[in-house]
This record gives structure tokens, C-alpha cells and sequence, in this order.
DNA sequence: CTACTTGCAAACGTTTTGCATTTGA
DNA sequence: TCAAATGCAAAACGTTTGCAAGTAG
């Protein structure tokens, strides 16, 4: 885990919510998995084998939790569920996504490439960015070469 | 309509597909609100005033085949509900979006800008892309002003 | 004609919520 | 101590589906 017990416990106390057990064993499995992109059932089933006694109800509100204190990130693949990956604090952006349309392989691309277009944004549409999503739908190298 | 009825016509009898008045009345709504996002919810609201005797279940069916056909766009705006609008068959990408995360307003920015960024994952990650979703999150003129 | 399409209602699957009980600080 | 958090089950929600009836070509 990238965050010792003591700055967790304040980043949540300092919010007004408590670390509980629950909480703890949630983030621990999304930090475990850093990267995959687990649905809230991939990760109720992770727990399953050692905290079985967590609902799936606590599972689902711990996730929306850990959002908002910003230490997961969701993307949603249109497939029904929405999926989660540990959010890595040091980490500026929502890093970009690859689907590859042929075999569904999930990467991700760390490196922000959209600085150029988010200084346009702001001059051609007097917006200003501060957060994204951008996911790119095409061929991985394996399903190019196979095709 | 970009399309005339023939041409409509065509386009579904080409592909397989009957093209009924319950299609023509929903590909209708959508191209009569080129600019709009509407639900599915929006589109049946709309039917009802002149159409009230199409079921809901024929317009989730009937957005099903437009997207195939490519007559319209979805954007998941992860509110519950996904939002479709025409595609214009003569632009090539999928346009992006801009969402204000105060006001909640939804802009489209037709210009493409990513033909650099998908040249460059090409380069560097061996990745094809053939169609991608944008969608930038932050302030409008509007709301930047006001804060 | 007849395969495709529709309308209705029931089913679906993920997510949310109400509430009594438990727990972290 | 006690507000906040949990577990359970039921509800909610948008969406999909089964099927008998209707319709485009």
C-alpha cells in the first residue's frame, strides 16, 4: 500500500469519516490490484476469501467513498459495470485507456497527452479543464497482427 | 432530415432492416434536435405528443439499430442514463464533449483534435485506434466567471 | 405471404436505500 | 458514549426480453 496506516487514517478523519475495517480491506484489494480494473463484484468477491463478512451494500459505499477522497478512479466501458483502479496520488490526471475492439484488452497509457489540447480548449471554447476521460477504441498489437 | 426517404430507405432495406414508422419518427425526433443529448426517456417524451402509440421498448430498440447503422452517437455521461444524438455520416469522428462541473451544461467541440495523440499511440504503443470518447470536465465561460 | 417488427408486461442486473444493529474514536 | 458505519433484504432504476399480434415489402 503506497499510504501508511497513519496518513490514511487522517486523510479520512480529517474528512469526517472513519477508517473502519471494512474501508481498509476495500482499498487494500484495489491496491493489491493496481493494474487491473475491478468491478464492485470482482472486488466483493477478492474480499470473499478473507473478510467474508462484508456486504456487498458496504462494498458499494466504501467505493463511492474512496472517489470522493480521490484514492480510486472509475472508468466505465459501457458494459454494465463500472470498474475501479487505485488511484495513485502523485498521479496529476486520469490516465487514458486502450479497448481493444477484437479481444476487449484493457491498457492503460500513463502518459498525458492531452496538455495541448486542454490549452486550446481553454482559447477557442473559454473552458477550463480540470479533469478528463479519454478512451481510444481500436486494435491492440496482437489482434492487428492476427487479422 | 440530411437524408431523404429513399435514400433512408435503402440504407435499412440494405442491411436487413424494415424501415418503419416508428424508425422514421424516432430518427426524427433525434435529427430535429441535432444539438441536444436526449436520453431515451427525452426521445420517448417527445414521440408522445405526436406518436403516442409507439412502446418504450421500441425506441431502446430502434436507438439500438440507428447506432449500428451509424445514423447516431451515444455519450455515457455516467448519470444514469446514456444520450444519444445524430451523426452527421459526413464527419468522420465522433465529436468531444465538454461538461461543467458546476452548471452541468454539455458542449460539443466538433473540431478534431486527437489526430496527433492516436498517431503518437500508434508509435509508442503499437495500438490501432479507429474510434475514440472524450470527455473533458470543468468549468464553462459562464460558471468561471461567476466564481 | 411471411419474416420482421411491435407493444405490453414481466424479467433482468446493477446499484441504492431503509432500518435495526454494531462500532470506531 | 453516540454519531457514523454496517449487513441484510427489499426497492429502485434503466434496460432487455418473451410472446402474441401486427405490418412492411
Amino acid at each position: 500500500l503506497m499510504i501508511d496506516y497513519k496518513n490514511l487514517s487522517s486523510l479520512f478523519m480529517d474528512n469526517g469519516y472513519k477508517l473502519t475495517n471494512q474501508r481498509h480491506a476495500v482499498l487494500n484489494v484495489i491496491a493489491e490490484n493496481k493494474s487491473l480494473h475491478l468491478s464492485v463484484e470482482d472486488i466483493f468477491q477478492a474480499l470473499n476469501n478473507k473478510n467474508p463478512e462484508i456486504g456487498l451494500a458496504t462494498v458499494y459505499r466504501t467505493i463511492q467513498l474512496l472517489e470522493k477522497l480521490r484514492l480510486v478512479n472509475s472508468i466505465n466501458l459501457d458494459d454494465g459495470f463500472i470498474r475501479y483502479q487505485f488511484a495513485d496520488p502523485e498521479e496529476r490526471h486520469q490516465h487514458h485507456h486502450l479497448i481493444c475492439e477484437k479481444c476487449g484488452n484493457l491498457a492503460d497509457v500513463q502518459e498525458d497527452l492531452l496538455e495541448e489540447l486542454e490549452r486550446q480548449m481553454m482559447i477557442k471554447m473559454k473552458f477550463k479543464v480540470r479533469n478528463h476521460s479519454l478512451k481510444l477504441y481500436g486494435l491492440c498489437e496482437k489482434c492487428m497482427n492476427n487479422s
